[in-house]
DNA sequence: AGCTTTCGTAACCAGGGAAGTTGCGAGGGA
DNA sequence: TCCCTCGCAACTTCCCTGGTTACGAAAGCT
């Protein structure tokens, strides 16, 4: 329970969506997650919050994809799962007055600031139907090389 | 999750060495962080395994610099306190026969490659020296503009 | 209406990692 | 010898994500 899987996760399932006909319940994504429908709930509710997914109560109820995947960027998801903090790395203490601790932070967070930004525009660049392309594209190949005993 | 804040600590403390004459104890180190000796001893252990500083113990011990500023990187600090990792963000499983999941982690884990080479060859660009004149220039700035009352 | 399904949410526990704390031992100078 | 200072192990604390339980609300089915 280290890393935030959050964001991984729900590219996951959007793409499981897209592929799927009718709603699919938490049930049912939580054991494509390998976990449990109070957690999918809990972090499908910002994707359905921002308008990417919908949610509906009852018999037949279930999410449902609100947008084309191709409307919809990796960063478009980040956002939507609550922007976790990208770096484990941080500043010590903020010493107001520390003048080495300013030069220091202004250092350490130039560097990581770039490196978020040149992140977060990767991800903006990104769009789930180029996942789900690079998806049909292995399933594809793995179909062609159709493993006769041991894959 | 905590942000990690041995690099800055450690980037703090090298420079605050090189602009102090004789060792410099854990326990005075440790009143610069707001911490205590042993935190610091911790996280310098690091540091002088990899021959950065050196520690001595007894009357008039405690921790010199063993290199010149301009010799010690941001990416030579990075990894003498054990290389942390840097993102929180992380892929969900690793669902080795599940092509959407494979799809998921290659645009992830690309883009999170790419930030952490940025970031790594940024921390790799800048010597602690660079650090310190950074701060000197702060210093001067700080000096020259002497607030009457509000800064 | 009543039952069942399914989401919504709060509340709590579990696990992991950095930081903080305590205690004792080792080494070196006065 | 005595004191200072590092070395290190063990324990606690804190925060965050994930997992679990419990109950309520909405919507369809009978
Ligand atoms: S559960 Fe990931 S590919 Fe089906
Ligand atoms: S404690 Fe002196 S500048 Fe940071």
């Amino acid at each position: 329970m280290r890393r935030d899987a959050r964001l991984s996760r729900m590219l996951h399932v959007l793409i499981h969506m897209d592929r799927h006909d009718g709603p699919a319940t938490s049930e049912v994504i939580a054991r494509m997650l390998a976990t449990n429908p109070v957690v999918v709930r809990r972090t499908m509710a910002g994707l359905r919050d921002q308008g990417f997914v919908r949610s509906e109560k009852g018999h037949g109820g279930g999410w449902t994809l609100a947008r084309d995947l191709r409307e919809i960027t990796l960063l478009d998801v980040y956002r939507a799962v609550g922007r976790p903090p990208v770096f484990v790395l941080g500043p010590a203490i903020d010493h107001p007055g520390c003048l080495v601790e300013q030069a220091v932070n202004a250092a350490v967070d130039g560097a990581l600031a770039e490196a978020e930004a040149l992140l977060l525009a990767r991800f903006g660049a990104v769009t789930l139907a180029d996942l789900a392309r690079d998806f049909d594209r292995r399933f594809a190949e793995a179909k062609g090389r159709r493993p006769p005993a041991a894959g």
